[in-house]
DNA sequence: TTGGGATGTCCAGCATGACGGGACTTTCTT
DNA sequence: AAGAAAGTCCCGTCATGCTGGACATCCCAA
């Protein structure tokens, strides 16, 4: 500790504006400007400068007793951001057929440059609410829905992706040098699907295939989650045959809408 | 059209960042990087440098192609915006039950300091998709989702909305002077409920109900919306009757769950 | 309605850090 | 593996973001 005086200000005014969106959380959904200016470390001025700028872009927006709460701007880019999302659009009905079919929980997995997230989902009756939802962030190296994704990315991104992460990759038995994770990531492709058992949630079992856009790009993942004990072994094979077809589907459907919006993230990682 | 009249550096620094969001539309959710310079006005390291920070808050997500799209933060935020959202959680399962047994399309709408809102909504079968969704912004003065939460916003609150849209108010009906305004708001407070036609789509009937917290502040508003010919004059105040009687149970569930989060919004208009 | 406390805005001088042009590096494509 | 595209770094300059405090406004309770 250097002492109180001169606390977080790390980054650019830039950097510290939007840094202020991590504080509103589930647990702190709502907080006082008074708490915001003593979390900041900013003066008040420039607080407010900063609580302006974002209350004027809708992204925050001030709620009784002083507070501020996140605003009505990022469910309007949420919804931009589904009507354009071709995994979303030509994924949703294949998934849900899918989930419907074998009474398991669905899941459409996107991925982004520094995430894999949750895009809409399929609860499962009896299933505990919100074990998947839209806004999940899922982490690279574990889950079907990950791992599916991992497989497809083109060799250089591999390349990069596994000196940055090494450890995390053996961790997550993805192999220990670059021909083993090369290897595990050949056999994924291969199958064309994934199954993991508990990386993601504990006891819980995956199996995922990935979605392509036309030019043969990954752009996330399709699959299906339950409690492990309730598909025995034998059972699996069959069962990841109707995600991969329900993943072609949905290829096929995400092909022919929004063709322009089926770009695939970069800098991965 | 002015010709070339985008909006060149305006506002702040941060102003302009944040005004770079805006330019991801439905119509055109993927932007080069030399098209956002073009558009913004500034330099190259500038619009790199917005760039970065928009990436690194994750709001933006590098794709394919040099291009950028909107990033995985905004469904991130989204989701804590639902979960924390009383509205949604309180009001949810009583609109889609007032759905199911009315036939028509039932929707959830939020007041925000500068929106109203639809936060959640069931589309009736067959009506045309994406008529109400979440992420929808509605006007303040218009339909009867706004209507039923303006009536019942505190008289100062009133006084100020009044001077500062009179010319609004007066065009959608609700009264030319204040006294007028006062009355017609009255009317709707003392029925409970608000039924309009066509105001936000053509030809669309809406009645909508008042939600509060537990100190009777407004938050938001439960209702349905249907064809208008579907519901003959006759039939509306039984309707009107179920949607209280829904928004009634939507309230006593919002005040049992999340009351830290239950705020009203301030400084509305 | 009226007051008083809380909440938010405005101001002006100072110094920081944002800006811009260009060189350099990394990443992607062929 | 090489060429092209995309993104980063650097640094001198000066616009502008920062600060503290005075001022205005809002909001709740009598």
């Amino acid at each position: 500790m250097t002492g109180l005086s001169s606390p977080r200000r790390s980054g650019s005014s830039l950097d510290r504006m939007l840094g202020l969106l991590d504080v509103f959380t589930t647990a702190a959904p709502a907080w006082s400007t008074e708490d915001l200016i003593r979390y900041s470390g900013a003066s008040r001025s420039t607080l407010y400068r900063y609580l302006k700028a974002l209350q004027a872009a809708g992204l925050l927006s001030p709620v009784a007793g002083g507070a501020w709460m996140l605003g009505p701007r990022i469910i309007e880019l949420d919804r931009t951001m589904r009507l354009c999302d071709p995994v979303s659009a030509g994924g949703g009905p294949p998934m849900r057929r899918l989930a419907a079919e074998t009474g398991f929980s669905g899941l459409l997995c996107l991925l982004f440059s520094g995430a894999v997230m949750c895009v809409d989902d399929v609860p499962a009756a009896g299933a505990p609410a919100g074990l998947f939802s839209r806004g999940q962030k899922r982490p690279l190296f574990a889950g079907a829905a990950s791992k599916v994704i991992l497989a497809h990315l083109p060799p250089h991104r591999l390349r990069t992706l596994f000196v940055k992460h090494r450890t995390t990759i053996a961790a997550a038995g993805l192999g220990a040098d670059w021909d083993a994770f090369r290897n595990a990531l050949r056999l994924i492709r291969e199958a064309g699907h994934c199954v993991t058992i508990g990386e993601f949630q504990p006891g819980v079992l995956g199996i995922a295939a990935p979605l392509f856009n036309a030019q043969g790009e990954v752009l996330g993942s399709l699959g299906i989650a339950t409690e492990a004990g309730r598909v025995p072994p034998s059972a699996r094979p069959a069962l990841a045959e109707r995600v991969m077809a329900a993943a072609r589907e949905a290829c096929t459907r995400l092909v022919e809408e929004q063709p322009q919006a089926a770009r695939p993230a970069r800098a991965v990682g």
